[in-house]
DNA sequence: CGTATGCAAATAAGG
DNA sequence: TCCTTATTTGCATAC
């Protein structure tokens, strides 16, 4: 059924780490949801280095020249096709439901949002979401990015922290390694696109003055906008949950003294109890309908 | 070492 | 000010 869509990079792992342009989704029936973006991604644009991928170790994994499109192989093992399905559909463990007997599809609480590497496969949605978001788009973009990253020799980790330094919200690895996998919901992919492609669209001018500029702008300052995620010892998460089960809503001036017994920030002990209860009751929802089995 | 991912901290939005 | 609900995002660690 379902051709390949484009040819996919991997490594060693079996990671993703490129994709040689062929065709773009043939997926769409009639419909024609062709994007108006071209086939080509305009990266060529600047050929600051040669017309080869590398990856972070330095080995070419591909090329990005019109035409010949040939691929080198090198140790890098490249995989063309042999993938039934285009994106990869994280697992999501979510509620299972393998039970054929009763098809009920209860929406048990609030479903996880689906993934755009999911959503993007489908042709249309049902109800419910009506986003305008062009996933088409975003996901040709981040395929995009990954390869002119890796072309300019970063990592997400680097992509991450330089993220942190320059205006607009900072991401961690595990943000930019999720929107180049499309694990993030549409929402979260569309704030993030104009971010990235700002940063990147630097990272490489800055790149074509020289790689020391590059890894100036790279290494830079840190500028926190989100707060840190705090990281409780279990001998502090011990202690929160015997006074949870004592009382689950503690007042202010309750909470102020626990946070000064433990030595946390006030705030982030009185969002701890907010999430626990929080916790609690999702749990306790799923548990009524999953309780049989 | 770089990337992927589970769990839950932090944040957004409406009382 | 602080709660709830829904969601976003990152630490820690597995791969």
């Amino acid at each position: 059924m379902a051709g390949i869509t484009s040819q996919i990079i991997t490594n060693a792992q079996g990671q993703v780490i490129g994709t040689l342009p062929l065709l773009v989704n043939p997926a769409s029936l009639g419909g024609g949801a062709a994007t108006p973006t071209l086939p080509l991604h305009g990266l060529q644009v600047q050929a600051v280095t040669p017309q080869l991928l590398f990856n972070a170790q330095g080995q070419i994994v591909g090329t990005l020249g019109n035409g010949s499109a040939a691929v080198a192989t090198s140790a890098a093992s490249l995989v063309s096709s042999a993938t039934p399905s285009p994106v990869v559909i994280a697992p999501q463990p979510s509620v299972l439901k393998t039970s054929p007997t009763l098809s009920s599809a209860v929406p048990i609480a609030c479903g996880d949002a689906a993934k755009v590497g999911q959503l993007v496969s489908k042709p249309q949605q049902g109800a419910g979401g009506e986003d305008g978001i062009n996933l088409e788009e975003i996901r040709e973009f981040a395929k995009n990015f990954k390869i002119r990253r890796l072309s300019l020799g970063l990592t997400q980790t680097q992509v991450g922290q330089a993220l942190t330094a320059t205006e607009g919200p900072a991401y961690s690895q595990s943000a930019i390694c999720r929107f180049e996998k499309l694990d993030i919901t549409p929402k979260s992919a569309q704030k993030l696109k104009p971010v990235l492609e700002k940063w990147l669209a630097e990272a490489e001018h800055w790149n074509q003055k020289g790689q020391q500029n590059l890894m100036e702008f790279v290494g830079g300052e840190p500028s926190k906008k989100r707060k840190r995620r705090t990281s409780f010892t279990p001998q502090a998460i011990e202690v929160l949950n015997s006074y949870f089960k004592k009382n689950a809503l503690p007042t202010g001036q309750e909470i102020t003294e626990i946070a000064r017994e433990l030595n946390y920030d006030r705030e982030v002990v009185r969002v701890w109890f907010c999430n626990r209860r929080q916790t609690l009751k999702n749990t306790s929802k799923i548990n009524v309908f999953q309780a049989q089995q």
